[in-house]
DNA sequence: CGGCATCCTCTTTGATACTG
DNA sequence: CAGTATCAAAGAGGATGCCG
C-alpha cells in the first residue's frame, strides 16, 4: 500500500495494517498462535494464495510478525506475530465491539470458523463462580471445535475438541454467539434449531452480566 | 471495497470501514465536526477528490455519516458523523496508540495539520492542577492553530488561535509532540528549534504523568 | 503435500480536467 | 463550492504451474 504521507499516528498505523486483510492476517495469529502458511490460508477463506504471500512479506518487513524454521517433527516454517504485532490485539477488539451489531442479521452465505468465536469471547466471558469446580464448554460450529473452560476465575480457551465437556453446543454461528453472550434466551435458541449435550446452566457462570 | 464474506466481527467492521482512506474521513470528522466537503479535504492531503466523494456516499450509505443541508449564511451542505460513526473513536483511538511510536522519526516530507493533535491530546492530556486559574495554550504547527484550555480539572480544544494564550508554542510537528506528550525536555526542544512565547511551566500542568 | 511464483482479468486508485 | 468525467497505473482475485 501507498503511504498516506501524513504525519499523523492513525495514518502511519494504517501504513502499516491498512490494506486489505493485513488485519485478518493478524487476527488469525492472535487466536491460533504459530501457524504454517497453509494452515493460516485456512483461517481466512476469500483470500489469493498470491496476496497472502505478499501481505506475509510485508508484514515480516515491518516487524509485525516473523518467520522461523522449526525443526522436526514440524519441519516447515512458522509464521508469528512479534511482541509489537501482538500489541494489535486492542485495535482489533476495537474493531470487534464497533462491527458485533453488524452480526446480529443471519450472514448467510458468510464463510464462518469457530476459533473466530475466540477473540471477543476471551474478552467478554468471564469465570463468575471462581469457587466451583472447573467446567469445560465445546463450540461446534464451523471447522474446528472451540474449547473453553471456566476454573478459579479466569477463562482459557484452546483449538480443538474438549476431552469430557460439561456441555457442547452446536447450531448455526448466530444462535452460538447469541447464546454465548447471553443476547438470546437458550430456550428460544433450541427452538431455532441449537443442539446441545450436557449442562445448559454452566452457560451462565461464563456470560457477561451486561 | 468488496465485503470479505465472513461471519466476524472484525472482518464485518472492515467491510464498512476498511477500505483506503475510510478512517481518515471519519478522524476528520471526529476531530472538526460538521464540514463542508471542502474543508474536509483539506484535512486529508493526498485524496482524489473523485474519491473523496465516494467514500462520502458509501460512509452514508452505511449509516456512519449524514449530509444535512444547512441555511444561511452557511448556505451550503455540511458533513458530520452520525452516533454510530462517533463510535468509531475507541478504535481511531487505539490505532493511534498503536501507530505513535511510528512518529519517532521526523518523516520529513509528511504533510501535517495543527488539529490532528486533538485526538491525542483529547485522551493524553489532563489537567493536573484542577484547583489552578484556567490556562490557555496555542499550538502553532500546520494549517490551523490548536487551542488548548485547562481549567477545574478538564481540558477543552478548539481548531484556531486563543484569545491571549499563556503559552504559545511553534515548531516542527515532531517537536511539538514530543513537548506535549512530555517525551522531550522543553530546553532541548528549544534547542532543536522550538520557538515559544509565555510560561513554558503550564505544559506540566497538562502532560501525561506516565 | 507445503509454499509460493506467474499469468491473466477485473476493480480500485490516483491525477487531472472540467462543470453547474 | 461541490462535485463529475476521463484515463492511466496499481492492486486484488482466480487459476494454474513449479519445485523441494
Amino acid at each position: 500500500m501507498r503511504s498516506y504521507g501524513q504525519f499523523c499516528a492513525m495514518a502511519k498505523a494504517l501504513d502499516l495494517v491498512g490494506d486489505r486483510w493485513s488485519l485478518l492476517i493478524v487476527r488469525e495469529l492472535l487466536i491460533r498462535g504459530p501457524l504454517r502458511y497453509t494452515d493460516l490460508r485456512q483461517g481466512l477463506p476469500g483470500i489469493a494464495t498470491n496476496l497472502l504471500a505478499q501481505r506475509l512479506e510485508g508484514l515480516e518487513k515491518t516487524g509485525i510478525l516473523r518467520r522461523e524454521y522449526a525443526p522436526p517433527p514440524i519441519a516447515t516454517t512458522l509464521i508469528d506475530l512479534t511482541a509489537r504485532g501482538k500489541e494489535l490485539e486492542s485495535v482489533l477488539f476495537e474493531l470487534g465491539k464497533w462491527g458485533a451489531p453488524l452480526l446480529a442479521k443471519p450472514g448467510n452465505h458468510d464463510a464462518f470458523c469457530g476459533h473466530w468465536l475466540a477473540l471477543p469471547a476471551k474478552h467478554l466471558l468471564h469465570d463468575q463462580t471462581p469457587d466451583g469446580p472447573p467446567v469445560t464448554l465445546e463450540i461446534r460450529s464451523g471447522g474446528e471445535p472451540l474449547s473453553i473452560e471456566a476454573a478459579g476465575g479466569s477463562v482459557h480457551f484452546r483449538i480443538g475438541p474438549a476431552k469430557n465437556p460439561d456441555l457442547a453446543l452446536s447450531g448455526t454461528p448466530l444462535l452460538m454467539l447469541g447464546v454465548l453472550m447471553g443476547k438470546r434466551e437458550f430456550a428460544s435458541a433450541c427452538k431455532e434449531g441449537l443442539k446441545y449435550e450436557g449442562d445448559p446452566n454452566i452457560l451462565r457462570r461464563l456470560q457477561p452480566t451486561a
